[in-house]
DNA sequence: TTCTTTTTATGAGCATGCTCATTTTAATCG
DNA sequence: CGATTAAAATGAGCATGCTCATAAAAAGAA
């Protein structure tokens, strides 16, 4: 066996389906690694050949439906709106796409999104991270915002959305409005940072 | 025996002194609640008794060092600075009081500033995130902010101290100076948010 | 003091994420 | 086919945070 298996695909999107149910009904802590594994029918060791990690696993659950989420968004930004509707939009489409999930996938969710504890999480989410990042640029670029930005900036995007994303995790208000109202907040203002970031070294200005 | 005794605080006191040693030593996850109970010459059970997790004893460290900082702070805090001045150094303070303890408590740190991972976290650190927007809230009204001030500004604040905490938390940049250079461009972004709200109020609906 | 009650200490044991030596399976070669 | 070798699966077992029934200790009542 040299070549990776349609079997072996197969074994890992049956426990991502398996993960996804058991933490659905029973939380991110009650659903054993053990459960996940007899579920998919495989054994407990064995599902530490598909995924490094529990946390792993949840990531890659996040990756499923974030990738998803930005894709159709990708898909419908065709005509050009405002920087802030734009990065408003983005950011809005990944937390519709986790909504299901925002109940039982807090430690994944702080795993891919929150640097704060080091040990193994780092790897867990970090392509997630950079696809985030890089579309954000890309708007920034369509916008008028001339790379390179500085690298302070990107830090305050990452910080504000760290603090949405923490928001949102227990954020009770019908339909997260509260975190709407938060996220519009911080966009408006990382918008208007970034506009007035130019004009201290160039004089820049934007419309 | 109804009344906590001194031999209580004494035991405590010993715990947390044998907690900040090994974890300076050994690192968060290497120091086990096995090696901090007996090295406090106490039973493992035991440690449960004073304190309800692991995490509890890097939140009751933290709960020292941000005491002992922040009420420097209130002491040096005589003559008025800026309100960016005085936010910044707030913050500050309470950064420059854990960096001791930055490389290995960054699960507790995670615990008191990031409600994202709900369990047992909230209870943890609810006192100093009261306390740290209490003064911050202070510190508003004390520059001609007037109460009540939105609940989705505290909310901006936080997410944008959380963030700076966590990008602090793995900056290894000499003295941290990253971490202030973000947290200038947080705090005067803050700023300059809070004393326009009374202007803008915005019906952005999306969706 | 002696008995009762309440508080505190104890450590065996549990649950669970994860490891690893061993076994099983499957592909390749002669 | 049989033999060889690489890949994959297995589950016993480890480490560790935490629990809980039990024991020890302290306080109060007599």
């Amino acid at each position: 066996m040299r070549i990776t298996t349609e079997a072996k695909i197969a074994n890992r999107e049956r426990i991502l389906a398996v993960a996804a149910q058991l933490f659905q009904e029973q939380g991110w802590e009650s659903a054993t690694t053990r459960d996940i594994a007899s579920g998919a029918g495989i054994a407990n060791g064995t599902l530490f050949n598909y995924f490094p990690s529990k946390e792993a696993i949840g990531a890659a659950l996040m990756e499923v439906m974030l990738t998803g989420a930005w894709k159709e968004f990708g898909r419908r930004r065709t005509r050009q709106e405002s920087l802030e509707e734009d990065l408003f939009a983005f950011v809005w489409a990944g937390l519709k796409g986790l909504r299901k999930a925002r109940k039982y996938l807090s430690p994944a969710i702080e795993a891919v999104f929150s640097p704060l504890s080091r040990p193994a999480r780092e790897e867990a989410g970090a392509a997630l991270r950079i696809r985030h990042l890089e579309t954000v640029e890309g708007i920034l670029v369509d916008h008028g915002i001339e790379r390179p930005l500085q690298a302070v900036t990107l830090q305050l995007y990452w910080t504000l959305h760290l603090g949405v994303f923490a928001y949102w995790a227990a954020d009770d208000s019908p339909n997260q409005e509260d975190t709407m109202a938060l996220l519009d907040r911080a966009i408006r203002l990382f918008a208007g940072s970034v506009r007035s970031e130019g004009g201290a070294n160039h004089g820049r200005k934007t419309e």
